[in-house]
DNA sequence: CCGCTCATGTAACTGGTTACATGATTTA
DNA sequence: TAAATCATGTAACCAGTTACATGAGCGG
């Protein structure tokens, strides 16, 4: 384990200054909004729920706020209509609110979002040292298995929509599958170094 | 783009019935201390701001308080000794602060550990389709430039340290590289695929 | 004695979460 | 007609963020 000498005032010296653009679920919304068409608020949490990555739960608390500040901040706006005692509102991506899209697809692609890689399982394996050679073993045996199963699923899922599945969603999906391969090798290669 | 036909009520049936361990970030923190043994709160600000995942800020208004729950959740206790007119708390895991981080380090892994993967990277070549060409074809560009110079970095450092890391960290450290290798080969195919 | 590092903390905020609550429509 | 689905929302909470504020020790 190395000495970490870094000091902790540059910590703090990542120099943006306040764009207040949308955040990242905001622009996955938008997204969402922008290639289905107008839409409900049920509609983008479902297909948030629908999508493998489960980082984003999709939640109604989440989600109805979120599609209200988009409206305040101008990049989204919507039709009411009647729904028996209540309203339903349909959500349509603005001009601005394209605007704003294009930006999260341009370049140059700002800090972080190339770097911003987290992965709970690799954390746990530099402290694997902390736990006796069993665990260790064991706990590699699960991760191996939990990520290859996971990877068949995704890979299952793939062949199964491949008809339906537009060409970007593909290349999406193609970069999961990716990831997940090469966690599983490198798992595997971990699992091999140790000793009997 | 397939029709995400997966229902709501689905979502909320993940049944974990609050054990209430530690989170993972106060995981890691225990982790940390019972590394480099006993120590400050500065001390594991500056660890997590040196390490290359920038998934935590190390930002002391994180810190303070978890050390606080730790400790009131009886996982960690501290020495307090005089420092001038103010006090110094060193930190260092309890027993069960240890069981706590054995059971982080054990099979069976959680829901959700091992499936966990989210890349704002990919979230963005998911819609890429929502602008021209033109600008699909910068924006892979620079992601492949930002990669490659990420994993440089990456690689460069573990040569650095190579003979100062303990064969955990290494492993760590492999991992994130083969992830980094992942991504930049499936941008690559991806920028291929474009047409001219 | 100035500036850097070590060190400790608070305050206000934010972007989510879970859990709850309601009601309309469709389908078996 | 009961159950599932479609649909909209609120309330309480939580884990983190940035920004601020303070002070000790040390080297030039």
């Amino acid at each position: 384990m190395v000495n970490p000498s870094t000091i902790l005032v540059a910590m703090a010296s990542s120099g943006d200054q306040k764009q207040a653009g949308p955040t990242e679920l905001e622009s996955c919304v938008l997204a969402i909004i922008e290639r289905r068409g107008a839409c409900t608020a049920y509609a983008v949490r479902r297909y948030l729920a629908a999508s493998l990555s489960s980082y984003w739960s999709g939640s109604a608390g989440a989600i109805y706020p979120l599609l209200r500040k988009l409206v305040r901040a101008g990049w989204a706006d919507f039709e009411e209509t009647p729904f028996g005692t209540r309203k339903r509102r349909v959500y349509r991506v603005t001009s601005k609110g394209n605007g704003a899209l294009g930006h999260w697809l341009s370049a140059p692609i700002p800090d972080g979002v190339a770097a911003y890689t987290h992965d709970p399982l690799r954390a746990r394996v530099f402290f694997l040292d902390l736990v006796p050679p069993r665990e260790r073993r064991a706990f590699l045996d699960d991760a191996i298995a939990q990520t290859k199963s996971l990877l068949a699923l995704h890979q299952e899922e793939r062949e199964e929509l491949a008809s339906e599945l537009d060409d970007w969603d593909l290349h999406g999906r193609e970069g999961a599958i990716r990831e997940l391969s090469a966690r599983l090798d490198w798992l595997r290669g971990v699992r091999r170094a140790l000793p009997k």
